[in-house]
DNA sequence: AAGGCTCTAGGTCAATCGTCCTAAATAAAT
DNA sequence: ATTTATTTAGGACGATTGACCTAGAGCCTT
């Protein structure tokens, strides 16, 4: 079916807007006016707001699954799989020197707040951290590949929250090329210079 | 004076409340109950709540530049003094898994609201920045510096990001670790393995 | 003692928050 | 065509928000 349904509309919105501006600064009106529906009709499809926020992180895990899913049937090394990962912060360069990256400030804000689905949000961390792990699994590191999935990991946190600070394209490329250079060295079949 | 004034109390409760619990999600009530003030009387001291902010920024800055100097008198090399910087992870594990870093949350609160004070917040980075650079150029790096500042900035925020996420002591240890060897790889003057 | 200054308490203000209710419009089923 | 279920709009609720005002307490100077 083509036609969105009036649910999904609302989490797409939410979604948007939980990212751009967060999840406190989020107003059941701001994502009601989003949709072009009325603030009171909403309580008919989300009882409370932590309600949206699950259907949110839901929402992402399909969609981060559906990507790296995707990554994963074409005709590609892990290691090329790996390169796509961090071109992430290449392709959506614009939006994480304007919000940062998703999954990292939405954890951030839970834990702030000690919300009940701070963990549940963290899932999406672990979504990339179990996808990577396999990758580096692939390449040939039967140990280590969780570490390496994590070093990725937190490369690419690191990247997304300087480049909101100082918004410096030239840094992120600067750090993706040194990123994609450490992966080249992690091969364990080609010898080191 | 050992006795603190009331602005510096309300500065000092509002810096600890953004930091553990966002900039937003912290009333006027929330930091005047900590201090023992009536709400009222906070218009007194502070008209606006950016106000407030900007004073919290300015003594963070203050704070800040206090805690480098203070690294840069003591009878080390500029190596170690990175290394004291790096060390900020580990001395302050417990605060970094439970709110993150302290600059970092803010910058990305900031980014997100779009708010005016976005562009002041990030010359913490910049403070951090500066100081690391100019222990690169100490060490003998006088192309570049600023490239290793960033590098060391970048994976500070990678590592307390995903320290927030992960709450893994292990993972902090190792990557703290790992930040240490690289820079000692960094040293001009002894040769690479 | 009188005056001026700093600081405080308490209250009000409009706006907005998440939540909740009800009546009506719409669609589906019989 | 009549009943039933789904979806909607609009308003109201108590609470809280940042902002603002005023009367007065406390303290210093004269």
């Amino acid at each position: 079916m083509v036609a969105t349904t009036t649910r999904q509309q609302i989490v797409e919105a939410a979604d948007k807007r939980f990212y751009e501006r967060g999840f406190e600064a989020t107003s059941f009106a701001d994502i009601a006016a989003v949709v072009g529906l009325s603030r009171g009709n909403f309580y008919y499809h989300f009882k409370t707001k932590d309600e949206i926020l699950e259907a949110v992180i839901a929402h992402r895990l399909s969609k981060t699954r559906a990507m790296l899913d995707a990554w994963e049937v074409e005709g590609k090394t892990p290691t090329d799989r790996i390169r796509s990962f961090i071109n992430i912060l290449i392709m959506n360069q614009a939006k994480i020197m304007a919000h940062g990256c998703p999954v990292g400030t939405l954890c951030n804000e839970l834990a702030k707040l000690d919300h009940v689905a701070k963990n549940r949000a963290a899932e999406l961390f672990t979504l990339f951290r179990n996808w990577l792990s396999r990758q580096f699994r692939d390449i040939g590191h039967d140990t280590g590949a969780d570490e390496f999935a994590m070093h990725i990991l937190m490369r690419s946190q690191g990247v997304a929250a300087l480049a909101t600070a100082f918004r410096d394209e030239a840094f992120v490329r600067r750090e993706v090329e040194d990123m994609c250079q450490w992966l080249t060295a992690q091969q364990p079949t080609s010898s080191p210079k």
